[in-house]
DNA sequence: ATGTTC
């Protein structure tokens, strides 16, 4: 049965409350979109959701939304531990923390052109790519990995791994507080010792770019940005770490929703009230988690840095490769937002959903008071990228959220199938674009044709008023797992 | 996303 929707306007449209809904729904489209979606799980997805206990707002969903585990993809919906509110893992994803963060340069493109090659050849050398990757020059003691998970990106900063100014721009700082290595699994430590700095599979990439066009110039000079500069992102997350955090918890929050009474509509939605042990202690795991996703991200801007000085025979002051920002898309957060005229410490679950907080928001850093907070949206690896900014619109509106991608249209396992006969890097090469990846199958799965047009997804959140467009970002190189 | 089903 189709799911009863009502437009609002033509990029908003409300699932009404029926049911064992608390809230109503609230779907971020255009009314293509929403056709294609009438078709899928996702909306419902959307509506199980909404009955979870202390569910504050609305259940909400991007223009990127698509299937999957218990929560949608795209989906970002908050809770009142006043009210019972709950935490659930699949609300934040099996890749806590799984984010993208933004590296600026003072290069042209055609200045690295003729070292674009040796640039991407020993990038896909020096940042390990692919499923199981890890390093050999980099393994953790037990001791040390604890610290990590405590201290996120100033672990590596303090282990001589950028500098102190990276840290301001980070989200959260590249530290999650209340991180406690104790409730995270050995088994979970075992798995991230040596794959901290590695990239990973499926769509986690690090990508050279250029700024194809700013689209708007006030912003894009707060940021730094400019036409036809050289940039780098960087997209991955917590790696086997995180899974298995996830994995843990899962099993213990399906024995906890029992316990407590929680009623589930899909047993994927598995969860415990936020002041409840199990609640905490997933909390506290979960944030050891991002954090070793923080530090992965830092710990490859790093070995980014390096490659570029190296393969263009320079030094750091002249390529004053900066941090624009590092930013989470799958995530849970204690944060401060009015509901109902009345500051609340809401648990904001994101999961396929970006940050986006307004100008002056004092989370927002200094450099980007005056535009708000960076956003950073991947698309696929033969089409553009964008940057954004968070508005006051989304901070009223979604817990200050925007989307965070493209969002797949085809399985890897449909992807898979049409790239069969394909020769994936000359069609990117007739783009302009190198690829250097560690599998086939990979490559197939991400092909641009799997992917939404991410330049739509931005269209319809410019249009809903939930972020702010600075400029698009089309790929030179591509590092792939 | 994931030592892609301990």
């Amino acid at each position: 049965m189709p799911i009863k929707l009502q437009q609002i306007d033509p990029c908003r449209w409300r699932i009404p409350r029926e049911g064992k809904m608390r809230v109503e729904g609230l779907v971020f489209a255009d009314r293509a979109m929403i056709e294609v979606l009438q078709k899928e799980q996702a909306l419902e997805q959307v509506r199980n959701v909404a009955t979870l206990p202390g569910i504050v707002g609305r259940s909400i969903a991007m223009p990127d939304i698509h299937w999957g585990y218990g929560f949608p993809i795209g989906g970002v919906a908050a809770f009142d531990p006043e009210d019972g509110g709950v935490v659930s893992p699949g609300g934040v994803g099996y890749d806590i923390n799984c984010g993208v963060r933004l590296l600026r340069s003072e290069l042209e493109a055609e200045e690295i052109r003729p070292h674009l090659k040796e640039l991407a050849d020993a990038l896909f050398r020096n940042v390990p790519s692919g499923v199981g990757s890890h390093r050999r020059d980099l393994s953790l003691a037990p001791h040390e990995t604890r610290k990590v998970l405590e201290q996120g990106a100033a672990w590596a900063v303090k282990n001589g791994f950028g500098s102190a100014q990276d840290l301001d721009h980070i989200e959260e700082r590249g530290t999650i507080a209340g991180a406690d290595p104790e409730v995270v699994s050995e088994r979970a430590l075992e798995r991230g010792r040596n794959q901290l700095g590695t990239l990973g599979s499926g769509n986690h990439f690090l990508e050279v770019q250029r700024v194809d066009e700013v689209l708007d110039s006030e912003a894009a000079n707060a940021l730094g940005l400019f036409q036809d500069q050289v940039t780098v992102s960087i997209h991955t997350g917590s790696r086997g770490l995180g899974y298995q955090v996830c994995d843990d918890h899962l099993k213990m929050m399906l024995r906890a929703a029992a316990k407590y009474g929680i009623e589930l509509p899909d047993r994927q939605l598995c969860c415990a009230p936020l002041e409840s042990p199990e609640g905490r202690q997933y909390l506290a795991a979960m944030a050891g988690a991002a954090n070793f996703a923080f530090a992965n991200r830092q710990l490859i801007t790093h070995w980014v840095r390096e490659t570029f000085e190296q393969v263009l025979r320079t030094g750091p002051s002249q390529l004053r490769m900066s941090l624009i920002y590092d930013v989470c898309h799958n995530i849970a957060k204690w944060e401060t937002h009015q509901v109902e005229g009345r500051a609340r410490r809401l648990c904001v679950h994101r999961k396929g959903a970006t940050r986006a907080f307004p100008p002056g928001h004092p989370e927002t850093p200094e450099l980007y008071r005056e535009v708000g907070q960076p956003v950073l949206i991947p698309g696929d690896m033969g089409r553009c990228s964008y940057v954004l900014v968070g508005t006051e619109d989304a901070f009223n509106e979604t817990f200050g959220s925007t989307c965070h991608g493209a969002g797949r249209v085809l399985s890897r396992h449909a992807a898979r199938k049409l790239a069969r006969r394909r020769d994936i890097p000359a069609d990117l090469a007739a783009k302009g674009i190198l690829i250097r990846a560690a599998g086939r199958a990979t490559m197939a799965e991400e092909i641009s044709e799997a992917y939404k047009d991410v330049s739509e997804v931005v269209e319809v959140v410019r249009r809903a008023g939930i972020g702010r467009i600075v400029a698009r970002l089309v790929p030179m190189a591509v590092v792939k797992g």
